[in-house]
RNA sequence: GUGCCUGUAGCUCAAUGGCAGAGCGCCUCACUGUGGAUGAGGAGGCUGCGGGUUCGAAACCCGUCAGGCACCCCA
């Protein structure tokens, strides 16, 4: 039993779990292509550096998976998307058509220890609109977020896209006194709000250097929920997601912050509403990004969605579909040694009337065929043995159904053709 | 990087320190021109790996590897 072990964080894509990951990114394509975004991806390999400016601390240090490679560069495998396409719309210049809209779906490593919902290789829907600073931009991209949603099943009951904005927390921190060096630790503190106790939580924000007096302030902000109609962003951005559709998926929430750091502006993330994953995306607008690695200033807004907790999500709610892996719709059996020859041109001919055809590789007995082909789900068999060959016929047997019957060979495609 | 838990058949799991088992799945047969249902039979194990304690270890101890969960961070 000395089996090679797999990398640990990595997936073994099985056929019914490949049916999975490709149902999805047939839903992310529809939805995406609804709204006119434009399908793109950048290399798996980037330079360091990219990462190295913007991305945060943490996810660059800790979680990037980083080599040298043999002209001694240093290289990491892609922990994020968004620095490429900044990258891509900078090394473009004015040559890029604005508005842009570019979506993208694909694997994505972190070096981190794998839990529930976090595996060390998994694959993003990563969604941009590029060139436009309105809030109803930043609308527009959350509707094509919760447009997904509505596509694969999941409520508002179920899902919550949560929404605030770092400009408007950073001039209520103001108020507070709280700025410069201190802004980022007390983001931590209020990241931090839901995951502890009352108690633990103000010892931990004094920790951090906050007052008697800031702490109370900011209790009492986080408490706001009407601290939104106070920013002239966030009121336009709700407009518009109502005007979208969508407004029932979209609540404003005092606790959002995001980790990242070039968040700028408007800053979302869609959590289950019973709490028990991890956010199911996480955005926002990141205007100063694409100037970062050297192109012109251009605003940008946008998100990732992670497959890992959406698929979770969808497991639990019972959304999850039935997906058939083997995608034949008709399955031709083999009788015997004299006529596999003829079983193969059967296949053949439904083939090259369009149809989806399995055929059986060896003439074994039949019920051996005829199990094998129920639990590939395959809807229909056909059977060719000395009978139909010397009758010009063809048994077709409805697998659900268990009725089989007798067609003519000249008619067979015509009659194949009404039973999909 | 820190902490807790778990490794037994393909899968899910049993087995007071005393013969390693069940269910599901798989294979064969009843039924050699028909799958699912039923019944009968069968195959499948270095109990993750290495050491220790013991008359005796799947079980107890140490180490190691692997997995799960939480923290950190994040999709």
């Amino acid at each position: 039993m000395s089996m090679i072990q797999p990398v640990r964080g990595t997936r073994d894509f099985y056929p019914e779990d490949m049916a999975f990951r490709s149902w999805l990114h047939g839903k992310i394509r529809s939805v995406s292509e609804a709204f006119g975004y434009q399908e793109y991806d950048g290399p798996f390999l980037e330079r360091l550096e990219l990462y190295a400016a913007k991305s945060g601390e943490e996810l660059v240090k800790e979680q990037a998976y980083v080599f040298k490679d043999r002209g001694g560069s240093e290289i990491a495998l892609r922990p994020e998307l968004t620095p490429s396409l900044a990258r891509m719309v900078a090394q473009h210049g004015k040559a890029v058509l604005l508005p842009l809209r570019w979506w993208s779906f694909g694997p994505f490593w972190r070096y981190e220890r794998t839990q529930k919902g976090r595996s060390r290789e998994f694959f993003q829907w990563n969604i941009d609109l590029i060139g436009v600073d309105t809030p109803a931009a930043d609308a527009e991209v959350v509707a094509v977020g919760a447009s997904l949603l509505k596509a694969v099943g999941l409520t508002p009951e179920l899902i919550r896209i949560k929404v605030n904005n770092r400009r408007l927390v950073e001039s209520q921190l103001g108020n507070l006194g709280i700025s410069g060096q201190m802004l980022g630790k007390t983001f931590q503190v209020i990241d931090r709000r839901e995951k502890m106790d009352a108690a633990a939580w103000r010892a931990y924000a004094s920790d951090q250097g906050l007052s008697e007096t800031q702490l109370e302030g900011l209790e009492e902000m986080l408490g706001d929920l009407n601290a939104w109609k106070r920013s002239e962003e966030l009121v336009s951005f709700f407009a518009s997601t109502d005007a979208l559709g969508v407004s029932e998926f979209v609540e404003y929430d005092p606790t959002i912050i995001r980790g990242l750091d070039y968040y700028t502006g408007t800053v979302y993330e869609a959590r289950d509403v019973a709490g028990n994953h991890r956010a199911i995306l996480g955005g926002g607008r990141y205007d100063d990004l694409v100037s970062a690695v050297g192109g012109d200033p251009i605003s940008a807004t946008g998100f990732a969605m992670g497959d890992v907790v959406f698929q979770l999500v969808l497991e639990e709610s019972g959304a999850l579909p039935e997906i058939r892996s083997n995608p034949a719709n008709f399955f031709v059996t083999t009788f015997d040694d004299e006529s596999t020859e003829e079983s193969m041109r059967l296949a053949t001919e439904l083939r090259s009337a369009g149809f989806r055809t399995e055929w059986y590789p060896e003439a074994v007995r039949l019920p051996r065929q005829f199990k094998y082909a129920d639990r590939q789900g395959i809807p229909f068999t056909l059977i060719l043995g000395p009978e139909e060959i010397q009758n010009g016929t063809v048994a077709v047997k409805d697998m659900h159904t268990g009725e089989q019957e007798n067609v003519a060979r000249e008619e067979l495609i015509t009659y194949l053709e009404r039973l999909l």
